[in-house]
DNA sequence: TGCGTAAATGAGAATCAGTCTTATCTTCAT
DNA sequence: ATGAAGATAAGACTGATTCTCATTTACGCA
């Protein structure tokens, strides 16, 4: 899914059930476009910016639905506000260290943690459907910055 | 800290350098006797029944302080509201199987995957401080009632 | 054991992310 | 081009959590 034009998130949309209005279609480029985490004051911020005056209401619900169509990923960093980023191509998974001191994002993506994960679920005749993994901590940067050396 | 005492309670707070508050040592307590995994409200309701009529603010904050000191763990199961458990006694972090359906929270530990953890931490040069790993899925029993055999 | 002070609490106001309502637009199949 | 289904704007509303500030309590010290 790296549509980029009108006309392909369009299609996009379409292909989804979706209704192509000019709000989503703005949305999902802003999506698209950037490896950033928005959270949704940040993406009614950046589209306002853009001149798109895309309400609140539309940010959340637009989000929902492109949500539930797996053409967004939600991302629940744990400190009150859900963040979105696009969905990747493949379907890989990827999870993401997140430094306490800067914020800073990192993803990464662990094949064996994934296997550990079904065997878990196995274990408990559970069925997975989602799973959220954050590790919190310094991250290279910060810990230069401010030697936790100790 | 498999204290229950209100004197071994009190102990441990001041250990802990948090004044022994009536308010806390029944929250502590609270915790220390069950599996549960409360949110805030609850604790609120659960401490009325027992007619320690602790204020909200005060439950919360008692759980930032609790949780500060590592003697109360808190969740995010992405529902909008965080549960809190009573830490465990060896610091062996644990991880939660969170059922759509019925809303049943599994316990379970893995040590390879806690590896895979650090391992992967290594990789980046990222000091962790703490993760959270929640698999959300469908539990046996709610296999059994709705089968998605399809 | 009584005191003073720093810390904690209660009550309710305030905040903040997110959802809902309703009247008004758009999209798009026909 | 047209209308029904679906989407949007604006702001009210909700529910969880935090803040404010006046009052109370814990506890080290005299």
């Amino acid at each position: 899914m790296a549509a980029t034009t009108n006309h392909e998130l369009k299609k996009v949309l379409r292909e989804h059930e979706l209704k192509a209005t000019s709000q989503r279609i703005a949305l999902l480029k802003l999506l698209n476009s950037t490896n950033e985490h928005f959270d949704a004051e940040e993406i009614y911020f950046e589209l306002h910016k853009q001149q798109k005056n895309v309400s609140r209401a539309t940010v959340y619900r637009s989000l929902e639905a492109l949500v539930d169509q797996q053409l967004v990923s939600k991302l629940d960093f744990g400190d009150g506000r859900m963040r979105y980023e696009r969905s990747r191509e493949d379907d890989e998974h990827h999870d993401h260290l997140i430094c306490e001191q800067c914020g800073k994002v990192i993803e990464f993506f662990n094949l064996e943690m994934e296997a550990q994960q079904l065997s878990v679920c196995e274990d408990h005749d559970f069925i997975p459907s989602t799973h959220t993994m954050y590790i919190f901590g310094i991250c290279a940067e910060c810990q230069a910055l401010e030697p936790v050396g100790k």
